[in-house]
DNA sequence: ATAAATACTTGATATAGGCAAGTAAATTTT
DNA sequence: AAAATTTACTTGCCTATATCAAGTATTTAT
């Protein structure tokens, strides 16, 4: 296979796959959250008590954005700051009761949103599919 | 492998690939143009005289919104409108001289950079990687 | 002839995202 | 240990992206 025909499948992946998968849109499966915000909760749920900057390793926002939202998150009371007492220019974040259960409920839409888009395919499809992402993401980022 | 394992590895696709290679960011590779403009621009090459209505068979995107991104790309000498003879209606959207130079320089820079992303790959990875992207392609869309 | 659908436009508004400057605390340099 | 630099986060200001709803003109269906 030649260089401009592996480009070429990307870039025609590129064009289909994030539209269709409505990852361009603006609210995050009708639920009021941005994708942006959804990404920030999980990784919350994941890292558990973290920081701006610990999140921001992973998204690489604009730190005033990132500011911003953790800012409105705050204020809708699904996250909490405390301030990290080794430093003192440090927010240490964690999910509150509530954001707990949004973003719960987020993850939960999110796959069923994943399971409705390869429902049309049978199982050993669908695993195909599961391991053409694995591949792709371990080439491209080595896991 | 089970549901919840497909589900999963597409969840950390999604989540992974959009951002690291920069689909959300609001100007397509700092070229002044956003990711939706130049996806118009792309369409109307491959239809060639093309209308609204099969560029959003397409995209999708809010009429209005589109309609907009039309007329501001017109008013950038990118494209040009005419009425059509058979239907009042619509008006036929065809590049300009302009707008084609634009297009190919649009065209050239996605695929410097996609040639990027896959650059610390070897051939044979890079093949494989073509192969996964061509098979998600297939199972979801059927090509 | 009337109603409904299609193709496109415009107004108003929200939100996402980007850039620059600024504060405060920690770390490094001299 | 004082000065300079870096790090963590915030705020102001702005533009572009996107959404929703209503409106016009033309075509198609009843």
């Amino acid at each position: 296979m030649e260089e401009i025909e592996i480009i070429h499948s990307i870039r025609k992946f590129n064009r289909n796959y994030v539209r269709s998968i409505g990852l361009l849109e603006k609210t995050f499966l009708n639920t009021g959250y941005s994708l942006t915000e959804s990404h920030i909760l999980y990784i919350v749920k994941e890292q558990g008590k973290t920081t701006a900057t610990d999140i921001n390793k992973v998204l690489n926002l604009d730190e005033g954005y990132l500011s911003r939202i953790i800012k409105k998150l705050i204020s809708n009371s699904i996250l909490t700051k405390e301030k990290s007492e080794d430093d003192k220019r440090v927010f240490k974040i964690s999910l509150t009761e509530r954001g707990i259960k949004e973003q719960q409920k987020l993850d939960e839409l999110s796959s069923v949103s994943v399971a409705g888009i390869i429902s049309h395919l049978s199982l050993p499809e669908q695993e195909e599919l599961a391991h053409s992402f694995n591949n792709i993401m371990r080439l491209l980022y080595g896991e």
